[in-house]
DNA sequence: CTGTTAGCGCTTTCAG
DNA sequence: CTGAAAGCGCTAACAG
């Protein structure tokens, strides 16, 4: 039912190849033609079968995002920000949520062989060696984000120097037993690479180091994903322990709300008895005035974009990792700017 | 240089079609040369060229979402549980961020035209009327989320009804100056529809006019978009009044948290000095302590998704809109459950 | 049960 | 400058 190619010659007078041309802007069509084969267009209200350009093409003008939980923040502001870019780039975004660790499995499958995108983003893990050929042998580009990943192009942070910088802010307020509470990220399968949560406490390690204080392993914790939940069972571990931890930095936002709402409910005051420091500065980090690391999420969308877009118009980017700064944002949740709230 | 199903054909030794027989679930094969294929499939590491298939079938297996910020919590939650359905059913999404508002005009146009997706979901606002004939002439059914649309099937709460709760809430509290804030959103053009702001201000007029307090225009002021910033500047024009109110109800969860935002600055005490109420039950919500109505917004994702679906399999369902409950979620910022915070 | 063939709607040589 | 024709890879009658 829906008009086609041959309509528009049809009404024109002329043949498809033409109405071809007009359409793909190529300029070996005289300026009457043109006018016309536009007119026919603009009467019969047609636009180009996305499908049969496509095949025709041999590509979908499509990219798609590969993140495991449209539940995090985080994630959200860097699709935020890939989003922003694709589409004033005219390309469709189509979003692939992992969710359950098996579904990653079967998704990336599909994904690499299928031609469902022409150019991938993945956030906040790195896939499988196997399938990263796959994607290359079909000349489908791959740019992580979040991840640094020695494979393929990736935009990420440095999380040394941010768990550093949360870790030293802390020792200059004069406290010496530094908890740090890490989200786990199961990855799909031990394929290496740099999880920020390690990175970061590395950085924290550093700082202590320097400090002259002895790292304590026993206030290292795993929490589980990065759930207020999960941040608020940790806290509670760690501060069950004899001696207590009187700061905690936690890997992230989420995580840390959850230690400052379990603090809160055991009466213990912020930052007076516990000083707690994030990582992202998430929205909500700027509500519950906590100090954090502050990631550009969006423009690790942005970038990592704008990478792939590139790749897939076959440029031959050479340096095309790129590592963004990391800022800690001072707030009331370590006491530097402590300000009586509600009396 | 993808492998095809002529490859798969010929090294099976059938034709083409016996392979997209099988490819499609047709019983009409030998067992045999079923497995003949199948093992020529795996061998060759064939997957069919999705392109091709939406070209031949006339369809794309997508559906798309439009939605206007990917920076509201609502929106993405509900994008959350269409996501979830769409991937069990095995069909791709992609979305369609509006942020300004000419880009609105553009993309329904090309959307209603281009056959980018078979099927669509609208989020927190109503298409004009000629982009909805539009898609119905092409056949591609449209759902609206948030908004309750008379001329095609829609999944929304009882927003009278939570304006109500929320604001008898209060009232039995012994509030009697209660401020609505309501956040505006800009509507492409008067399309008409039920803005959910508006019911929730005839539910809070309702619930004044049963308690007999006569309905005040100047405690009614609309904010710009729903971010915690136009929040507190709302709040601070309803508290800078004469006869300022003592409690305030807001349209959504991000207004509110602007309200509890400048109350602090301001040092009021909430609930004492000032209580609030706000709409949607987001995740922040919890963390701040505020009482709100809570709509099921994954789920309003989840029932869209699943009667786009519905209608796209050509299903001819008749009551196809559907009305959600809200609920009144009672925390702290109104005083019912009180807790003496940080001292 | 299976192969042949004609499209799906558009792009792209290749002649003119 | 423009038209004819050959695909792109797959599905779906239509004959066997």
């Amino acid at each position: 039912m829906p008009v086609t190619i041959y309509d528009v010659a049809n009404a024109a007078g002329v043949g498809i190849s033409t109405v071809s041309r007009v359409l793909n802007e190529n300029t070996n069509v005289r300026q009457e033609t043109r006018t016309r084969v536009l007119d026919a267009i603009e009467a019969l209200g047609y636009k180009p079968n996305i499908s049969a350009r496509n095949l025709s093409r041999s590509h979908i003008r499509t990219v798609g995002v590969v993140l495991s939980y449209l539940t995090s923040p985080f994630q959200v502001a860097v699709l935020q920000g890939i989003e922003r870019f694709l589409a004033q780039a005219g390309l469709d975004l189509t979003i692939f949520s992992l969710e359950s660790p098996k579904r990653r499995e079967t998704l990336l499958e599909n994904l690499s062989h299928g031609r469902r995108c022409d150019g991938l983003i993945v956030v906040s893990f790195t896939p499988q060696e196997r399938f990263l050929q796959r994607f290359q042998r079909y000349h489908i580009p791959v740019v992580i984000a979040d991840f640094a990943d020695e494979r393929v192009p990736s935009v990420f942070v440095d999380n040394v120097e941010g768990g550093y910088l949360a870790t030293k802010h802390l020792l200059r307020l004069g406290h010496t037993r530094i908890g740090y509470i890490l989200d786990h990220i199961d990855l799909p399968n031990g394929s290496g690479g740099n999880e920020p949560g390690a990175d970061r406490q590395r950085g924290y390690q550093q700082a202590l180091e320097e400090a002259g204080i002895p790292f304590d392993p026993k206030l290292v914790l795993e929490s589980g994903l990065h759930s207020r939940e999960k941040g608020a069972e940790a806290a509670a571990r760690l501060l069950a322990q004899a001696e207590r931890p009187t700061a905690i930095f936690a890997a992230s936002d989420m995580i840390a709300l959850g230690v400052m709402e379990y603090a809160r409910l055991q009466g213990l005051n912020i930052p007076k008895e516990l000083a707690v420091v994030g990582f992202d500065d998430i929205e909500l980090a700027s509500f519950a005035g906590l100090t954090t690391v502050r990631q550009p999420m969006q423009e690790m969308g942005r970038q990592a974009a704008e990478i792939v877009t590139r790749l897939m118009d076959g440029e031959k980017v050479v340096r095309t990792s790129r590592q963004l700064p990391v800022e800690l944002v001072i707030r009331e949740s370590c006491g530097a700017l402590l300000v009586a709230e509600r009396g």
